[in-house]
This record gives structure tokens, C-alpha cells and sequence, in this order.
DNA sequence: CTGTTAGCGCATTCAC
DNA sequence: GTGAATGCGCTAACAG
């Protein structure tokens, strides 16, 4: 039965430099720093090592470091797929550095994000990820204040905190629009989340197009269950819809399903265009039209935006537009798999 | 321009301690033990705090306390969507405990497991939680050794490390192939993904049939894409084919589609079973027969019997069977919703 | 190449 | 109710 503290004495760095036969410090260089410690020393020291079954103390190491190796990493919530690639991404690149994450949930709350921030830092993480900007004034001056370098993602603006990765949603919805009016639809319809992004993206959307269209807004996490409702919503709103935007590929899914139940042709009779190019768009039936955003790309510009900076290295730009492109597929009349 | 280093020397609680005009310890015990100090004292450090900007230092303490008041937690990868309401749900519990998590991606890799667990235990976590059972038995005999509260999930072992919380992937692939007969199928199939929770449940599958069947093994992670595949050498090695299973509700609606592209219907020319009740599951047309796992109840309980550990309680039950069940919808001729 | 000294920021232990 | 001394485990800075 494990107990809950250590039973034997753990095992320290002391432990090892003893059983090695030198100092502590020359311990402590071999295993970090091998340059300046001479073969056979660091051989004895690895041996040491094993014998013991040493495993270093990193919190003890960064106390006098100043350096934590760990990356506080922020998202609205892990059910929220979108950022998951870029997540990945993000731990893969900073592990093969040496750094750990520690995971944060903020809940779509502004208040909930600044205490989260608060008990983040107290664990003095080397730098910070933000899935998003960061929101408060208080928070974001707190950060500066924290003087670690921090990335928001997944969004754009002129006045990061420190450094920003993403796109522009704004323009996204832009892009969406237009596409739609190439095309000839003017009956459109806007089946959207409650997330700020998606809203900028349906600002985008309507200022593009000059007028309001229906919409339907369903509660964050979309799903594809939203999207059957929104469909049903907006057709009540104009029976002869002809296109519709949604603000994910859940709940775009969702509307080609309940278009399908209703016996709407796609793209025929309804096309429909979603966002993120999850896995499921290019293999559904029809293939959906979507906007691509390259999450993981965002994740390993973010980390090594941060390493650099880690390594007080010079960063050329503070804020990085990673751009997005719409893949047209079947949903919207396209080809194929795209 | 945040420097990577702090500028400013950081606050310390010394500062605080000196801007309050106490000691520095009276100024530690007003903010984390203010039964132990008056009234007027605390009043007087928390203004302190206020005026100096303080920023606890988590990492410090710990390393005295011997507790980081931190929980590493390994998935496979982050794209495993299965895992996600169960991680969500630990670190809800967690957070209200005041413990972060730290977060590492195995990747499937057995050797990739034990060096991430090396860098995971040099952060002196107070509790470790894996997705899934831990495989090499030196990692085991490591974190026996390391003396904190382990739980494996998601699976179900009578020789835990320390704790399990799970169920039985056997009995899972059992139940269905039990389900399957009781409806008098006889030609069946199997689209599984090829990670060793999915290959329980195909081998209990099997053994409850009590023959071999056509199977289709697809990498992870397993996809609509592979779904649909998957369908395509099932049909190919048995064009009769009655029933399949999936190991996923993501290979499951692959099914689906790729049915309903050859112009299958389900369920009357083809039933289909998932695994994990996916959020669409319910919601899709036809809604998906599938087996629902409580996926967040796994984490909050893992986050319990963590928690009563790390205060030196008793833990009643090492082995924690939290069961599965067959939610019966439309594509095995269910009704409804369910 | 190796060792000595000092101290990171805080909490435990003991004193008052 | 408050404080002084001490040390957690490790590494930066300096010496040799």
C-alpha cells in the first residue's frame, strides 16, 4: 500500500554526489551541465544515479534558477476541439525543450480567467499561452506586471499583451460572405456560437454582406445537436434559405443531418459552409466547406515564440497572422475532398 | 516590451512582510493560516499585498511543505476525445482543491511513457493519474517508489499500481456481442481501432461469440474516414454483413455515411454499435446504438480518491468498477433518443 | 575541472 | 498572537 508522503527518505542530489565520491555541485554538473565535468566523473555520477534511483527535484532547481520549465497554458474549456490540435502541438514542441505544461480551464468566465491567471502564476511559469485574448484590463496588466512573455492565440489584435498568433476572425466572415455572394445566394442564414470569436466572425459576415440575416445562436459548446436546431430556427425564420454559415463543423454537421431529415437537397436546395476543418469535414457525405485555420501551426509558432524568448532571444514580430483558407467541398457545390 | 526576465525584482513576502510592518512569517500565516493571527494583522498584510502587487510563490513553499499542490496527469494524446470530459472533470475537482495539473502526452509510445513519467515525477507532483494503465512494469516499480497516490482509469486491473478507476473493456466487447445475438444477427463485424482498451474489447467480443469474424483494424486515431473505410473490407469479406461493431463513435458514423453511400439502410440492411456515447451519438440520423461510459464521473472520482490520499485518508476501495451500459437507439432498431 | 559559500522564497519548529 | 532561527534541494557566483 503507497502512502500519501514519501515512507524512505527521498533520495537527493546530496545522496548521489556521495555516492559518487564528490561534491554536490560537480553532481548537480554532471547530469545539467556535462561540459565542464570531466568523462570519468560524469560516468561515476550517472552510476551513482542508478544506483540511488535518483530523480531530480526540478522545483528545488528552479527556486534558485529563476526558471520553472513550465508553460501555464489557458483554454476556455478542453471540450472546446478547436484548440486541441493546437494544444498538442504546443506540449510536443515544449517537451522536446524540456518544458512541461500545466493546463488551465477558464469556462467562458471573465472573472473565473482572472483568478485562474492569479493561482497560474503562483506557480511561476516561465511564460503563458492564452487560447484567445485575454480579457480584463486588471488581468492583462497583470501579466505585463509578471514580466514572463506571453502569447494569446487563435485571435488578432494590435495591442497583445506581449505576442499574438492567429487570424483574423473578422475576416473570416468576410471571406465567408463574400464567397457566398460569388456565388449567387442571397437568401443567407448564420447558425452561430456564443463565443466571442464566432461573434466577431458574424460581424464580419453581415458587414460584408450590408444587411442582417437570420440567425441562430446556440450555447457554447456547439454541437451537432445545436446545429439541427438552428437549421430549424433559421428555415422557420425564411423557408427559402438558400446558404448557411456555421460557426463550427459540429454544427454544420448538424444542419446537413436536419436537412437531410427535412429532405433539403445539399447543396441544391441549402449549402452550407462550416469552420476549423475538423477530421469528419473532408470524409462526411457530402464532403463540408469549411475555413481551414491551421491549429497546430499556431501551437509551434506559440512555443517557439516562447523559447526564443525563454533564451532572451529577439522575436522580429509580435504579432503573427497565420491566415486561413476556405476549402470549398460538396456542401457548398464544390468537388470532392479538397 | 515584457523582458523575459522580471525587471523588477519580484515581490516577495518579505516585501509584503516589511510594507505591513510585521515579521515575515506572521505576514505567511495571515494570508494561508489566518485563524492564527489577528484581525488587525491580517487587515493590515492584505493591504500590503494589495499595495506591492504580490504574487505568492507555490513553487517556494512546496519545496519546505513537501507538497506542490500539483496533479500530473499522462494521456495518449490530447485527440483522443474519450479522455477529454474525463480530464475536464478532474481538473474542475482538482482546481476547488486548489491542486494544478500538469499535463504530458504519451503518443502510444511505451518508451515515450516512461521517460515522460522520469520528467513528470522530477516535478514532485502530489498525485499522478493515467489514462489508461501503466505499461512497462519498471515505470510501475518507479511510481510504487515515488510514495504518491497513483489512479489508472479507464480501464480495470486487480493489481493496480495504487488505485483504478474503470470498467471492463472485456465485458464491454462481451455485452455487445451478447446484444448482437439476442437480436439474432449472425453475420457480424468488427471496425476497431488498434490501441490494446480496443483490443480487450474485440477479444471479449469474440469470446462471447465464440467464433471468428471479419474485422477491420484501423490506426489511431480512429476517424469517420477510417469508419468508412472500414466498412468498405468488412463488406469486402462479407457482403451479407448484419451488424458491426465500432470501437468508436467516430468510426461508427463512418459507418454510417459509407452505408449510406453504397445505399445500405440502417438498421434494416445493416446495425451498427458504437463505443463512448459521443455527443452526436444521440443526435444523429439515424441516432447511434453505442455504449455510454461516464466519462466525467471517472475523473471526478479518480480526482476524489486522489484528494482523500493526499490528506492521509482511508480509501475504501483501491479498485473502483465504475460499469458501462448499451444505450439501444435507431441504428440497431432502437427508437428514440435514449 | 572541481569545490566552497551563499541563498532562491517560503513554512516548519520552537521560543516568547 | 507573534517572531527567530533553520532548512527544503538545488544552482549561481566565485574561488582554486
Amino acid at each position: 500500500m503507497a502512502a500519501s508522503r514519501p515512507a524512505r527518505k527521498t533520495v537527493t542530489l546530496h545522496d548521489v554526489a556521495r555516492e559518487a565520491g564528490v561534491s554536490t555541485i560537480t553532481a548537480s554538473r554532471a547530469l545539467s551541465n556535462p561540459a565542464l565535468v570531466s568523462k570519468d566523473t560524469i560516468e561515476r555520477v550517472q552510476q551513482a544515479v542508478r544506483a540511488t534511483g535518483y530523480i531530480p527535484n526540478l522545483l528545488a532547481g528552479g527556486l534558485k534558477s529563476q526558471r520553472s520549465h513550465m508553460v501555464a497554458a489557458l483554454v476556455p474549456a478542453l471540450s472546446v476541439a478547436q484548440f486541441l490540435p493546437t494544444i498538442q502541438a504546443l506540449t510536443d514542441v515544449l517537451d522536446a525543450a524540456g518544458y512541461q505544461l500545466i493546463l488551465g480551464q477558464t469556462g467562458y468566465d471573465h472573472a473565473r480567467e482572472d483568478a485562474l491567471l492569479g493561482t497560474m502564476l503562483s506557480r511561476r511559469p516561465d511564460a503563458l499561452v492564452m487560447s484567445g485574448l485575454v480579457h480584463s484590463e486588471a488581468s492583462r496588466e497583470r501579466l505585463r506586471r509578471a514580466g514572463i512573455p506571453v502569447v494569446e492565440t487563435w485571435d488578432l489584435t494590435d495591442h497583445p499583451v506581449d505576442m499574438v498568433v492567429g487570424f483574423s476572425h473578422l475576416k473570416v466572415g468576410s471571406a465567408i460572405a463574400g464567397y457566398f455572394l460569388t456565388k449567387g445566394w442571397q437568401r443567407l442564414g448564420i447558425a452561430t456560437g456564443d463565443d466571442e470569436r464566432a461573434a466577431q466572425r458574424r460581424e464580419g459576415f453581415v458587414a460584408t454582406l450590408g444587411r442582417e440575416v437570420p440567425v441562430a445562436v446556440a450555447p457554447a459548446p456547439s454541437s451537432l445537436e445545436s446545429g439541427r436546431r438552428a437549421l430549424g430556427e433559421l428555415l422557420a425564420q425564411d423557408p427559402a434559405l438558400q446558404a448557411v454559415y456555421c460557426s463550427s463543423d459540429q454544427m454544420a454537421q448538424g444542419v446537413l443531418v436536419e436537412a437531410r431529415a427535412r429532405g433539403l437537397r445539399v447543396p441544391q436546395d441549402l449549402a452550407v459552409c462550416g469552420f476549423g476543418n475538423a477530421a469528419f469535414a473532408a470524409h462526411y457525405d457530402p464532403s463540408m466547406t469549411t475555413v481551414h485555420v491551421d491549429g497546430p501551426a499556431i501551437g509551434r509558432m506559440a512555443a517557439e515564440l516562447l523559447l526564443a524568448r525563454c533564451r532572451d532571444e529577439a522575436v522580429a514580430q509580435r504579432v503573427v497572422d497565420l491566415g486561413f483558407r476556405i476549402i470549398e467541398r460538396e456542401s457548398t457545390g464544390g468537388s470532392g475532398r479538397g
